[in-house]
RNA sequence: GGUCUCGUGGUGUAGGGGUUAACAUGUCUGCCUGUCACGCAGAAGAUCGCGGGUUCGAUUCCCGUCGAGACCGCCA
């Protein structure tokens, strides 16, 4: 076998005339009976190899027998396309192989789907076969461009004097969080490791035990329902920090999110970036992950409509509920009556009990309620910054409902409306988050980060009788309307972490148990410290123009937790299960 | 856990109470020396997801089930 002397996608002119090797597959065989062309594909790219009985006869007859996806080697010489004869599609169009020898690799059943961009087929069938589903050249640029992302993320943090090191896959659960993916202990029957949600504690010892400045690419694992930008592993850039403040952890954030842009689609970001609080962004945009790159706010009109004696209205106020609105610029005429229903089934998914809705013409407001806004028209139009053809979406509900459906419905109109720029890159921060919600369900607090987030030092005094009012020392960073990472300053002071178990509904025996090891360890001279974490997915997904997560990731899950490839999760045999001293409840069906 | 949508040759779709189940693409065979969505001629390929019901008759209607997708819940 001879050695390949160039990637099919890299033969350019500085070759014409000489003689290469290349190795790839068959992308597509053109018979034009004594004349074939084959477009060879590798990692790179394509490029046209030509077999011809005048450079010999034998690669031809060869070539005859070839089929897609064959895996070959040919042997021939860089020659450039006579004139109009160049295919602008591909990189390499100019040029083509005059094949002089030609081995087959390997052959290759016809696979179930075309390898090609665009593809239409199933996405399992996609993952069943996902070997094949990642040579398509979009599915491998995705994986190249993840590559290059996280080479660019190490450069930088290496050049800052961070330090990469590995935390433990078999871990302790914890109570708090998501639920938790548990391994078995064969040496300790009946006890189980769980894999780590995120390497959250460990990183903070390791400013315990005086490194400073620590990051790791690490998958974390949560075992959740799956989402198109979740999946039960994923990959984190972690980074966690001494002695530093806030802005210093966002600064270098920054950059390093800047030097990754930079380095991987040419765009030089803004700095430094934008800061929301989280009651701003809520209020504005009723999500605290607002996609900045287009306006369509959300207007509080309780004002302009609490006497207009439209009861919906008028009741929602007085029982403590709110007004909010958002003008949908010059959609009056897309949206028919039937369009607004939609729209209004739409938004009872956030449990809005229904949208109110108004159009601007010329003379004024137009709509089924509009009857009771004759008199405030002028206050509404203005306060909603509206002209002719725009249609007013109102919904009226408590807070978290208001924000919650509106939110949702501005972000499915931005898109419907075309308002989004997909080649902006949109980040900020949201900064000033409460440090605990209150989780009817369980009757308690619950963290909002998580519960090693350090409250500001002017509200601590708050949180014994008043942590509903407690602000956290944490920051989210925003893509695009994704939460692409958070952070926090970490509490370092063993009674404001106890105190904080305590906010959150520990006993002192639960928490001594759980996180006994974290509060011995910040009595021994913990430093002040603070990180930060980065989905990479959904970040390596937000630059590579996809919208799911499953695009950047070699071997993801389907929707349902499941590898249809290797078939993961299966059944184990009952000697397994013995050495494990585990029963299942389950019967299972196959063995 | 909930709501909604979908399941028809390898793939993607159309169809519809009685059909030879249609189309595109792929596959196979033959012809073809400038193709690149090659072209031309021909061929093979489907128990219409599975189970039950209604009916003289079901791939079509109904119920269940399994599988897939989207969203809600969940994801500190």
């Amino acid at each position: 076998m001879a050695k390949r002397t160039s990637y099919c996608g890299q033969v350019s002119k500085a070759l014409l005339g000489q003689e290469v090797v290349l190795k790839g597959w068959v992308q597509k065989r053109r018979d034009l009976g004594d004349l074939i062309f084959i477009d060879l594909r590798d990692r790179e790219g394509i490029v046209q190899v030509v077999f011809n009985p005048v450079f010999s006869k034998e690669a031809l007859e060869t070539a005859e027998n070839i089929r897609n996806e064959y895996v070959i080697e040919v042997r021939g010489k860089v020659v450039e396309r006579s004139e109009g004869m160049a295919n602008k599609k591909i990189a390499t169009g100019e040029l083509e192989i005059e094949v002089s020898e030609v081995t087959v690799l390997n052959k290759a059943k016809t696979p179930p789907f075309y390898i090609e961009d665009d593809l239409n087929v199933a996405d399992d069938l996609r993952l069943k076969y996902r070997y094949l589903d990642l040579r398509r050249p979009e599915m491998t640029k995705n994986i190249l461009l993840r590559h290059q992302i996280t080479k660019s993320v190490r450069q930088y943090l290496d050049q800052q004097d961070f330090i990469d090191i590995e935390t433990p896959y078999l871990t302790k659960s914890t109570p708090e969080g998501a639920r938790d993916y548990l391994v078995p202990s064969r040496v300790h029957p009946g006890h189980f490791y769980a894999l780590p949600q995120s390497p959250q504690l460990f990183k903070q010892l390791l400013m315990g035990a005086g490194f400073d400045r620590y990051y790791q690419i690490v998958r974390c694992f949560r075992d959740e329902d799956l989402r198109g930008d979740r999946q039960p592993e994923f990959s984190q850039i972690d980074i966690e920090t001494s002695f530093l403040e806030p802005k210093d952890i966002q600064d270098f954030t920054e950059e390093m999110l800047a030097n990754v842009l930079k380095d991987t689609k040419g765009i030089e970001l803004k700095k430094p970036f934008p800061r929301m609080t989280y009651a701003e962004a809520m209020n504005r945009y009723g999500s605290d992950k607002p996609d900045i790159r287009f306006a369509m706010e959300l207007v509080n009109v309780n004002e302009c409509v609490k006497e207009a004696g439209f009861k919906v209205f008028t009741s929602t106020i007085e029982n403590g509920g709110m007004v909010k609105a958002i003008n949908a610029k010059g959609a009056a005429t897309h949206y028919s009556r039937k369009d607004i229903d939609a729209l209004g089934e739409f938004v009872g998914i956030y449990g809005a009990k229904g949208l109110a809705w108004m159009k601007v013409e010329e003379d004024g407001l137009k709509g089924p309620i509009a009857k009771f806004f004759k008199e405030g028209a002028e206050n509404l139009i203005k306060a909603m910054n509206a002209e002719a053809g725009d249609l007013l979406l109102f919904v009226a509900d408590q807070e978290k409902v208001v924000h919650e459906s509106l939110g949702a419905l501005r972000v499915k109109l931005g898109k419907e409306l075309d308002l989004i720029d997909p080649s902006v890159f949109a980040f900020l921060w949201i900064v000033d988050w409460p440090i605990v919600e209150y989780d009817e369900d369980e009757k308690r607090y619950t963290a909002m980060h998580h519960p090693f987030t350090m409250p500001r030092e002017e509200d601590l005094a708050l949180l014994e009788n008043a942590p509903e009012k407690v602000l956290a020392q944490a920051y989210d960073i925003v893509l695009n309307g994704y939460e692409l990472g958070g952070g926090s300053m970490r509490i370092h002071q063993r009674e404001i972490q106890e105190k904080m178990f305590e906010v959150l509904g520990f006993t002192k025996e639960s928490a001594e148990e759980q996180f006994g090891f974290l509060l011995n360890a910040l009595e021994y001279g913990f430093p002040p410290h603070g990180g930060i974490a980065i989905g990479l997915d959904r970040f390596v997904m937000l630059l590579a123009g996809e919208d799911n997560i499953r695009e950047v990731i070699a071997f993801p899950k389907n929707g349902r937790a499941i590898d249809p490839m290797a078939e993961a999760p299966s059944v184990v045999s009952q000697k397994q299960l013995e050495e494990l001293s585990i029963r299942t409840t389950e019967i299972e069906e196959d063995e």
